[in-house]
DNA sequence: TATAAAAATGAAAATGAAAATCATTATGTT
DNA sequence: AACATAATGATTTTCATTTTCATTTTTATA
């Protein structure tokens, strides 16, 4: 099923309207690529259609993560990001603390040792972040050359 | 070592002073028990001596967690929050969706995978935070009865 | 199709945590 | 003491996000 129309139903659920706005601001946001800022989305649909306003983006990535078409990124620098959800396996993130640089990552025993590790406290697991920092391989031979 | 003596140390170590607000935010720091923001400990400080500004008070939990005596945990709702590093052991977090349940947790072999995952794409980790979701034992009994 | 009800929108203002500013005060060093 | 440096607290600023609210759009109903 394509995602505009995982979208309408979701909306239809909720009694909500699927709109000339929520569709484009949907569009817009299918054709990025990385994880894109609320702000990074704004200024992008802004080139499409210069009179949606930008609440009208904070709502829509809202209903998009409700939909199961986004989800959020939080990277811990303050600015919320989206990624792609629908059709992707889920992933988490390495990052490097030197050069920014965002690898996606994906360990199937870490999953399931989570599920294990809820379970053992008598919790049901719904969610899960993790985040791994470090140094990637080339900020690592940069800082040998320097030393 | 004492704390108070770690703070101490790093302080000189960084030509800082270590001063009378200082020693008494640790002070007051260390005789929380749960996870603290800013706010939270700006609060038990000022009941000590309200003279201690709350700018002074997010200035030095910022210096106790570069000397490992703080580290953050952000629950992703907005306020940092801070707790006791130093003779910890390292855990992550398990929280429950519907009571805010928060439970302290640790798997020495995720954290194993998650050192092996990061070397595997060419990074040397450094740090982590990871933060399972999920609904507690109680909250679970409770939904089965609502429903 | 007209009419009423409900939902959505965009501009602007509000919010709130955290950081920055800056005049003043405290501390350490010759 | 005299000077240099660091720290403080009140205040302002920043900035992402949320809220407000008058207006517009969409949907349901007569
Ligand atoms: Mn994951
Ligand atoms: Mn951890
Ligand atoms: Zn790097
Ligand atoms: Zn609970």
């Amino acid at each position: 099923m394509s995602e505009q129309k995982v979208f309408q139903e979701f909306l239809a659920e909720k009694n909500l309207r699927m709109t000339y706005q929520r569709k484009t601001i949907l569009d817009v946001f299918l054709k990025t690529k990385t994880h894109v800022s609320p702000e990074d989305l704004y200024n992008l649909v802004k080139k499409r259609d210069s009179s949606i306003g930008q609440a009208t983006v904070y709502r829509t990535l809202k209903l998009l993560s409700e939909a199961g078409l986004a989800s959020e990124v939080d990277f811990g620098d303050g600015v919320m990001r989206y990624e792609h959800k629908y059709g992707q396996r889920h992933h988490d993130h390495l990052v490097c603390e030197v050069c920014g640089k965002k690898v996606e990552v994906f360990d199937p025993l870490i999953e399931e040792l989570q599920e294990k590790l809820a379970k053992k406290h008598g919790f049901i697991l719904t969610n899960h972040k993790m985040y791994l920092y470090g140094i990637c391989n080339k900020c690592k031979r940069l800082q040998k050359k320097t030393r």
